[in-house]
DNA sequence: AGTAAAGTGTACCGATCGGTACTTTTAATC
DNA sequence: GATTAAAAGTACCGATCGGTACACTTTACT
C-alpha cells in the first residue's frame, strides 16, 4: 500500500476545498481535516497549489465518470443520452454534499489565465464539450459541435442557478430547454 | 461634496474585487489600489465583509441599469428586449475588462447559505428573473415564469462558458437557443 | 481666521498564511 | 529482531491577514 496516503490526502483535501472553498481553506484546516500531517503533504507535493491541481485532475476524473455513466444508464441513445444529462443533474443537485461545480468556483478564485488552475478548470469544460459533440454526431445533427455547445451552456447555467439557489427546479428547467433543442433526434414513438 | 470619498472607494474597490478575487485581495493591497488610507476605509465601513457588501449593491445597481437600458436600446418590443439581452451580453464578453459575473464569484468564494454575500449573490439573480418575467409576461408567454427561468438559465450559461474561454462565441450560442425559444413571440414580418 | 470634521501616515496588534527543519514514532520487509 | 522508509509531531520561519491607535494634515464651512 505505497500510495494509499496520497490518495486519501487528495480524495479528502478535495471535501475541504469543495465545501470551503481554495483561498479560505489553509494548510493547517487542511491538517486538521484530512488527519494528514504537514510534513506529509509537503512530501507528497511542493506546495498548496499542486495540491490544488491533484484534487482538480481527481474531481475531472469522477465528474465525467459519474456524468457519462449516468448518462448511459438513463438511455441507449445519443440524443436521449444528451437529454439524460439533465436528469442526472438533478439528481446532483439534489444530494445534500452538492455547492456548485468546483472547476466554475476554481476558475473563479484563480482568474488568470496563465494559472493551472484556470487551464485545468477550462480543460474540464472542454471535455465535456468534446463528448457532447460526439454524441451530438452520433444523433445525427447538421451541426454537432453548435449542438454541444448549446446544451453545455444549458448545463453550466443550470448548476450557477442550483449552486445560487436561485430556483427550485433548474435541471428540470434546462431539461425542457434540451428537449426542444433534441426533438428532431429523439426516438419517436 | 461629503460622500464622495466613500463612493470613490467603493468603485474602485469594485474593480480590484471583480478583476483579483475576494480572498485574495487584501486591505493593504485595497489600500495601495484605490489611493484611500486604512483609517478612512474603516471610519465608513466596520468589516472587510461589509465593504464587500456595498461593492456587491453597486454592482447590482450598475450592472442592471446596463442590460436594461441595453435591452432597451436594441428592441421596442418585449420578445425583442429578451432576444437582445444576448446580444447584450456579447458586447460585455467582448470588453476588455471582463472577468465573468461578479456576483457568481462572489457567491464561489462564500458558499455559506447564510452569509449576506451569499444572499447578495442571489438577489442580484432574483431580480434579473423578475424583470424578464415581466417582459415574458407582456410578450404573452403562456408560462411566463417559465420561460424567464429558460432564458436565465442560457444567459449565466454563456457567462460561466465566457469567463472560462471555453467556447469563442457563448453569447452567440446562447442566443440561438433563446431565438428558438422567443420564436412564437417574436414579430413576424 | 477659527473650528470641526474628514482624511493621511505610520506603527502596531494577535492571528494566520504557506512552507521548513528536526526529532520521534509507526509500520512493513528481510 | 534489525533495518528502513514513511508518517507524525512540534516548533518554528518571514510574510501577510484583518483591524486598531494615535498623531498629523487637509478640507469645508462660518
Amino acid at each position: 500500500m505505497r500510495p494509499n496516503k496520497r490518495d486519501e490526502l487528495v480524495s479528502n483535501a478535495l471535501e475541504v476545498f469543495y465545501r470551503n472553498g481554495f483561498h479560505a481553506t489553509g494548510m493547517d484546516m487542511l491538517v486538521k481535516e484530512t488527519g494528514i500531517s504537514k510534513t506529509s503533504i509537503y512530501k507528497h507535493f511542493r506546495t498548496k497549489d499542486d495540491l490544488i491541481i491533484a484534487v482538480l485532475r481527481l474531481r475531472d476524473d469522477n465528474f465525467r465518470s459519474w456524468l457519462f455513466s449516468r448518462m448511459e444508464a438513463l438511455s441507449n441513445t445519443p440524443a436521449g443520452q444528451l437529454l439524460a444529462v439533465f436528469t442526472a443533474l438533478g439528481e446532483w443537485f439534489g444530494k445534500p454534499e452538492f455547492a456548485g461545480c468546483m472547476f466554475i468556483k476554481a476558475s473563479a478564485e484563480f482568474q488568470s489565465r496563465a494559472h493551472p488552475v484556470y487551464q485545468q478548470s477550462t480543460e474540464h469544460k472542454q471535455l465535456l464539450l468534446e463528448h457532447f459533440t460526439g454524441l451530438a454526431k452520433a444523433a445525427g445533427a447538421p451541426d454537432p459541435a453548435g449542438l454541444a455547445r448549446q446544451l453545455l451552456t444549458l448545463k453550466e447555467g443550470a448548476i450557477v442557478l442550483a449552486a445560487m439557489s436561485v430556483t427550485p427546479d433548474p435541471a428540470g428547467d434546462a431539461r425542457d430547454t434540451a428537449r426542444m433543442l433534441l426533438q428532431p433526434y429523439l426516438a419517436e414513438g
